[in-house]
DNA sequence: CGTTTACTGTTCGTATACGAACTAAAGCCG
DNA sequence: CGGCTTTAGTTCGTATACGAACAGTAAACG
């Protein structure tokens, strides 16, 4: 039903305004509905709203993910920290100053290394951790209920390559 | 208590970190990495450094969006066109506001309704979206790159699911 | 040893994304 | 008609996300 061809070709560019390219047919067939980012956009955002909804919206998702691996794997610097959770150094930054403002974080500069220093969370990031990680499995779930366990496999599997 | 054989190794920065949660092991085995909407982040982020490659720095995925949207089915209220591609009216507003002042998108007052206003293409924005379909294209395909011709079909099947 | 390169963290600017609260106008209904 | 609800669009505030440019230090290497 969809052309897999792709012969690449061709836009002709004086045009009229009010008519669309799709209209006219003289592109085939890019349908927004159909194309992978604008789907991705859209699961993302779902998950997200089930996030706020399950784990509270005074977390967010990048929020809970530095949590998450902080309590996973402990205390590390802010740039591995930031490539373990998939944030660029800017937004790590932003993300560990308001959680240490918060006084879920601890930040302490490394002895061996006067450039860096080691984050880790503190007895209150611990408990809101062990408090949320329940909530959090639910999200999971819920992202994924529409779908039965071996679709379930498959989707996670196959994104995984896609990362 | 729950013992597990699986050893979690420690991080060899020098430092006594907080014991973690799953170092207790009292909760079970929440790994970030393994969390779909952790997955979806990162595979919307190569997308999106794959859309900026491929289709100019100059327009966003979201704004990409928004002109294909009006070239498929031509103009349309503001807050129509965000709910057509999946944002909220403030999102679309600022969107909108952007592309209007690049000169890509017109707006007019809807006689019927003086509360609302439609949005189309400009000639030029008409332009833009002829010139970029191509590279859109290979956006989505480099995407799905990965995956053979029958894993995409599945991703995109179970990915439209949970929209 | 000193130079070059790489890494850590920073500031600045722009662009999504969304909750909350608001104005104004349309639609509905008794 | 008048009142209630819904819708269209706006403003404000906060939080990702990332490119670009920067300073300071570590590491590599000749």
């Amino acid at each position: 039903m969809v052309n897999r061809g792709v012969p690449e070709k061709r836009e002709g560019t004086g045009e009229e305004a009010e008519i669309s390219a799709s209209q006219r047919g003289e592109s085939r067939d890019y349908v927004l509905d159909e194309q992978v980012g604008f789907i991705l956009r859209q699961v993302q955002q779902r998950h997200a709203a089930l996030f706020t909804t399950r784990v509270g919206g005074d977390l967010t998702p990048t929020q809970w993910a530095v949590l998450a691996k902080l309590a996973e794997v402990g205390g590390m610097s802010q740039n591995l920290l930031g490539r373990q959770t998939a944030m660029d150094n800017v937004t790590i930054k932003g993300v560990v100053e308001r959680l240490v403002k918060r006084g879920l974080l601890v930040t302490r500069r490394d002895p061996a290394d006067p450039r860096r220093f080691s984050i880790s969370l503190s007895p209150a990031g611990s408990a809101v951790y062990a408090e949320r990680v329940g909530p959090a499995r639910e999200v999971t779930r819920e992202t994924l209920e529409p779908l039965d366990s071996e679709e379930r496999d498959a989707l996670l599997r196959l994104l995984s390559k896609l990362r």
